[in-house]
RNA sequence: GCAGAAGUAGCUCAGCUGGCUAGAGCGUCAGCCUUCCAAGCUGAGGGUCGCGGGUUCGAAUCCCGUCUUCUGCUCCA
């Protein structure tokens, strides 16, 4: 059922020129897609009302906009090279993965277990005449094991040098490893698991050097930080925001454009005192599910998941989850991330990213919250939770993607009510009015109830239409999408009328009343 | 990666006991009609039946291979 909400989304993104398969032409590429003339619109307008609603409605908050490429050292330094460049390994019949060389230290744990035991009876055997040392060195057990153990070490480590993942494998498979779970020892080949994608910086293939595409977008503003502290002359408490593309190998990327492999992030990192993060963790949680909710998706399809086991560098972090059609899932992540990153940065690039305080009357590293959402899964969010099936009094069904008004791609369509008379000319001139504001859609072909309806399949929020009374008295009728109510108004006031209900500033200023009743 | 499902027109699908030039509805385009909520009339365009091979006089249809997409399993925005 909600499998099927999410293939009418999908399949309705593409009919009305939204989200196309990537490379379609070419049998498409695998969990890539294209946004189309009209998702490049709300795509847009999303990042507008973020950017606007971050950086222009906040005073302590600029924005940058950094290089996708980035110093090989800066994923050394956040972490992203050593945690996620594992050898994985699958068992066949558990269908459970694992870490080729965790599984191999696990085995080398037990036969240390092994030797400890021959210690303990030892221990027990000789009591106080008992010599660790010598036993280690003696004992015929343990000099076997220890040589065991050495010799996979050393097999390990000339696997892992030579990379050559076969050579893990047929260790694995020496050693006599099971699966924990299954007991069996039916395993898959090694695999590299990568999380970022490589790419070479030099134009030729000799002295060039691996860099990486970044899989988040928060380094180039914490390398950034002191640039734009300096030459802003910010002071703490303040905020840098970043929308840009960022990269990840997923070892599965699907569901659409939940999860992509190129993905888009709109992310604010906020630089404040230490020991005050508790509280601008909260004050970050509450701005942010504020932004969400003057979007009238629906109040219940959000929900926080706190999370309790927190990464290494965390000291509080949340979720925001929305109701997608495949069930709540991570929209946004609002983290407490303490002093980690500036601190890992100072550490390997030799320079200090320290902050003066005048009224403390010294310096320290700024702790950060980071507020991160995924702009495609935002994307998604809005166009899943717009799209409608509505059952009309006369039985039929109309189709209709209520989107918020300001995100729509195209605000009015302006029909003539027929192709003659004067009313094509009458209705050109009005869009010629209202194009310097809103994006216009023309259209006269098909009956009249046709054009409302693929307009509101399109989610455009309102249509004009001109009759024959327009020429005489400069009146129009103009229809709500959601309601399909029609009011006659002055040609002249369709500015102000409009723009009332889409623009991106009224948006912005109910967004602005709602965040003030934030303490 | 593993397991399962599916690939025929822009979309949804029919055709699949092998046999005329591969069809329908919707959509698109042109013309007629001139009408305020998708449904009037006329016509047009659009398909190497995912790709490759095999069986056969003959393959969308049977066999083999291959590719792609979708769904589940772990991590994340």
């Amino acid at each position: 059922m909600s499998d099927d909400l999410l293939k009418k989304v999908i399949s309705h993104a593409k009919e009305y020129g939204y989200i196309f398969p990537s490379s379609e032409i070419y049998d498409g590429l695998s969990a890539t897609y294209d946004y189309g003339q009209n998702g490049v619109e709300l795509k847009n307008n999303i990042k507008k009302y973020w950017w606007s609603s971050m950086v222009n409605m906040h005073e302590d908050i600029v924005g940058i906009d950094a290089a996708i490429f980035m110093h090989p050292k800066t994923w050394k330094a956040s972490g992203h090279v050593d945690a996620f460049n594992d050898p994985l390994i699958d068992n066949k019949d558990s269908k459970k993965r694992y870490r080729a060389d965790v599984l191999i230290e696990d085995h080398i744990a037990k036969i240390e277990a092994k030797i400890t035991k021959e210690v303990a009876k030892g221990l027990k055997r000789f009591g106080d005449d008992f010599n660790k040392e010598e036993f280690l060195k003696t004992n015929p057990n343990v000099l076997r094991n220890q040589a065991k153990i050495d010799e996979i070490n050393d097999k390990m480590r000339d696997a892992f040098n030579s990379e050559d993942l076969g050579n893990i494998k047929a260790l694995i498979e020496e050693l006599g490893i099971a699966c924990p779970v299954s007991g069996s020892k039916n395993w898959t080949d090694v695999r590299q698991f990568n999380l970022m994608f490589s790419t070479e910086m030099g134009s030729v293939a000799e002295g060039s050097n691996t860099i990486y595409l970044r899989p988040e977008t928060a380094q180039g503003i914490f390398v950034n930080y002191l640039n734009v502290q300096k030459t802003g002359r910010k002071k703490i408490p303040f905020g840098i925001a970043q929308i840009g593309k960022a990269f990840r190998n997923e070892i599965i990327a699907r569901q659409f454009i939940f999860r992509m492999r190129e993905f888009e992030q709109m992310e604010m990192q906020f630089f404040i005192k230490p020991g005050t993060q508790k509280e601008w963790f909260e004050k970050w949680k509450e701005t942010r599910i504020n932004w969400h909710k003057a979007l009238n998706l629906g109040e219940d399809n959000y929900r926080f998941h706190d999370h309790l086991k927190l990464a290494h560098y965390a000291d509080a972090a949340t979720d925001i989850e929305f109701n997608f059609p495949m069930g709540f899932k991570e929209l946004e992540g609002v983290h407490s991330r303490t002093d980690f990153d500036l601190k890992a940065h100072e550490e390997h690039s030799g320079k200090k990213l320290q902050y003066f305080d005048p009224q403390e009357n010294k310096s320290y590293v700024p702790y950060v919250i980071e507020t991160s959402i995924g702009l495609d899964r935002m994307f998604l969010a809005i166009m899943s939770s717009s799209l409608k099936e509505e059952a009309l009094e006369d039985g039929s069904t109309r189709t209709v993607l209520k989107l918020p008004a300001a995100l729509a791609p195209t605000k009015v369509a302006v029909f003539p009510l027929t192709k003659k008379d004067g009313l094509p000319e009458k209705a050109r001139e009005i869009i010629n009015e209202l194009k310097f504001d809103f994006n216009c859609l023309y259209e006269e072909k098909d009956a009249i109830g046709k054009r409302y309806r693929r307009q509101d399949a399109a989610g455009t929020p309102f249509c004009i239409t001109v009759d024959h009374d327009s020429l005489n008295d400069n009146t129009v009728t103009i229809r709500d999408r959601d309601t399909m109510q029609q009011e006659r108004v002055l040609i002249n006031d369709l500015p102000k009328i409009i723009g009332e209900k889409v623009s991106l500033a009224s948006l912005l200023k109910k967004l602005e009343s709602r965040e003030a009743a934030i303490v």
